[in-house]
RNA sequence: GGACAGGUGGGUGAGCGGUUGAAACCGCCGGUCUCGAAAACCGGUAUGCCCGCAAGGGUAUCGAGGGUUCGAAUCCCUCCCUGUCCGCCA
C-alpha cells in the first residue's frame, strides 16, 4: 500500500518515483487518492468534533438519568446529535471505502537507485556456446518429462514428470530446502497452497491481477508463490522475534498466465503449476538494502552449486513486479535454447506489503511500532532450473550428468 | 455436512445499557533494596486515525459489519473464526 502520508507531505516526490514505472493512468489514480485523502481528513476533523460534543453529553445525562431522568427536549437534542453524527459517519464511511480502493491499485515506487534501462551486474562461471539439444528434446528422449500426458490431465502447461525426471524435482526441493535451513539460516514452512482473499491482497496480487491466479468456488485462490502465505504469515502482527527473520518453503506454484499464449510456449519455459523453493526475508527499515544483497546471495549459491552458469541483472523501473520497488533476475544459461532463463526473482518490497498486511515490529520493547520490511526470492524454481540442467549437463551420447552437490539427492550421478 | 459452546488488552480472565480503554492476576519495562542476583515493594506498560513544530488535545477500537437507544463491551440481526460432539474420510 501506498504510504498516504508520505504522499500527503511529499507529493511531488511520489508522483516522480511512480513516474518512472511507465504507467501514464498512475497520475490520475493518484490525483484521485489525493483528493479523496483531503476529503477524507476534513470530515474525520467535523465528526470527530460532534463526537466530542456527544461524549460529554453522556456524562452529564448519565448522572441526570440517575437522579431524575431526562427532560424530552435533553432527548430529543441528544437524537438530533446523533442523527448528525451517523449521517457524517456514513459519508465518511463511503469515502474511505473509495480511497482504499483506489489506494489499493497504485504500485510500489521504485528505489531511487533503480535505473531506467536493465542493468547487468555480474555473472559467474562460462556459458556454454550455443547448441546442443534443447531441454524437451533431451526429457522426451531419457523419459523424465511427459507434455502429451500432462495435457491429457490438465491442459497444456501441466507437465508431468517421470521416473528419475519426478526424482529431480524431488532431489531438487530436498537439496534447495536443506542448503537454505542448514546453511542460510531459514526456518522452514510449510504453507496452505490454498489462501484467502484478504491474503492475496496483503503481498499485492489483489486486486489487481484476479485475471492471474485461480479462483476456487469457495473464494478461496491458489498460491501463485509461496511469497504470499509466507509473508502473511505476519499479517496484523507485531512480530516479537529477533530481525531480520528468513523462512524457505517449497510450495508447488498456480499461475494462469492470461494472455501468455505465443511465448515460451514449449517445453518447460512458461507453464501454468511449477514448484519452487522461496525465500522470504522480513527485517527492519534500515536493514533492506543489505538484506536484498544477502537474500541475492543465497539464490545465487543454489545455481553455483549446481554449476550453471547465470547473470544477475537488475531490472529497470518500468518492468518489475507491482508491489515490488527493486528487482533482481537471476537467469541461468541453457544452451539448449541458447537462452538466459530466469530462475529467480530477487525483489525488496520495502513496506508496501507490510502496509498492506499490516506487519510490523517493535524496534526496542516500549519503542512504538514501525512496519517492517518484506523481500522474498525464488531459491530457486524448478522448471527453468531443470531445463539449463539438462541442457547445461548433457553429454555427446544424450545422457545428462548430475552435479555432484546433487547426487546424494538424486541416488546416481548420471540420467541415461 | 449436522448439533451445541465460545470469541474482551502481550497472556489468563472480570465486567447490573450510563463519567469503562476497560477490574484483577501474570508477563514486560523502570526504580527502591543488594557486593551482585532472587524475593519483596513502588511506578509504568495497547493500537489506529485527526489536529499540533512540540508539549499535548480530540476520536475510535472488547472477532467483523449493520441495527435498537439520549447513551452499547453489555440488547438484536448477519457474517467470520475457534472449540467440543456426531457424520464422512486420508
Amino acid at each position: 500500500m501506498i504510504d498516504l502520508k508520505l504522499l500527503r507531505a511529499s507529493p511531488a516526490q511520489v508522483r516522480a518515483a511512480l513516474a518512472r514505472r511507465g504507467d501514464p493512468s498512475l497520475t490520475r489514480l493518484l490525483d484521485e487518492i489525493e483528493a479523496l485523502d483531503m476529503k477524507r481528513r476534513t470530515l474525520t476533523a467535523q465528526l470527530d468534533t460532534l463526537k466530542a460534543e456527544r461524549n460529554d453529553a453522556a456524562k452529564s445525562d448519565a448522572l441526570a438519568a440517575k437522579s431524575g431522568g431526562l427532560s424530552t427536549a435533553t432527548v430529543a437534542e441528544r437524537r438530533k446529535l446523533g442523527e448528525r453524527i451517523t449521517g457524517f459517519e456514513s459519508e465518511l464511511r463511503q469515502i474511505e471505502t473509495t480511497l482504499e480502493a483506489k489506494a489499493l491499485f497504485a504500485p510500489n515506487p521504485p528505489l531511487p537507485d533503480v535505473p531506467d534501462e536493465q542493468t547487468l551486474l555480474r555473472s559467474w562461471g562460462t556459458p556454454a556456446p550455443k547448441g546442443g539439444k534443447p531441454h524437451w528434446e533431451l526429457a522426451e528422449t531419457l523419459g523424465v518429462l511427459d507434455l502429451p500426458r500432462g495435457a491429457k490431465l490438465a491442459g497444456s502447461g501441466f507437465p508431468v514428470f517421470m521416473g528419475l525426471g519426478a526424482r529431480l524435482a524431488r532431489a531438487l526441493i530436498n537439496f534447495m530446502l536443506d542448503l537454505h535451513t542448514r546453511e542460510h539460516g531459514y526456518i522452514e514452512v510449510e504453507p496452505p497452497f490454498l489462501v484467502r482473499r484478504d491474503v492475496m491482497t496483503g503481498t499485492g496480487q489483489l486486486p489487481k491481477f484476479e485475471d492471474d491466479v485461480y479462483r476456487t468456488t469457495d473464494d478461496l485462490f491458489l498460491v501463485p508463490t509461496a511469497e504470499v502465505p509466507v509473508t502473511n504469515l505476519h499479517r496484523d502482527e507485531i512480530i516479537d522475534r529477533p530481525l531480520p527473520l528468513g523462512y524457505v518453503a517449497y510450495t508447488p506454484c498456480f499461475r494462469r498466465e492470461a494472455g501468455a499464449a505465443g511465448k515460451d510456449t514449449r517445453g518447460l519455459l512458461r507453464i501454468h503449476q511449477f514448484d519452487k523453493v522461496e525465500l522470504v526475508r522480513f527485517c527492519r527499515a534500515a536493514d533492506s538494502p543489505a538484506e536484498h544483497e544477502r537474500l541475492t546471495g543465497h539464490a545465487e549459491e543454489v545455481l553455483r552449486r549446481l554449476e550453471l552458469p547465470y547473470r544477475v541483472a537488475v531490472l529497470p523501473a518500468n518492468d518489475f513486479g507491482f508491489a515490488a520497488a527493486k528487482t533482481y533476475d537471476l537467469e541461468a544459461w541453457a544452451p539448449g535454447v541458447g537462452q538466459w532463463l530466469e530462475v529467480s526473482s530477487s525483489s525488496t518490497f520495502t513496506d508496501f506489503q507490510a502496509r498492506r498486511a499490516n506487519i510490523r515490529c517493535r524496534p526496542r520493547p516500549g519503542e512504538k511500532p514501525e512496519f517492517v520490511h518484506t523481500l522474498n526470492a525464488s531459491g530457486v524454481a524448478l522448471p527453468r532450473t531443470i531445463a539449463a540442467l539438462l541442457e547445461t549437463h548433457q553429454q555427446s551420447d544424450g545422457s545428462v550428468t548430475v552435479p555432484p552437490a546433487l547426487v546424494p539427492y538424486v541416488g546416481t550421478d548420471r540420467i541415461a
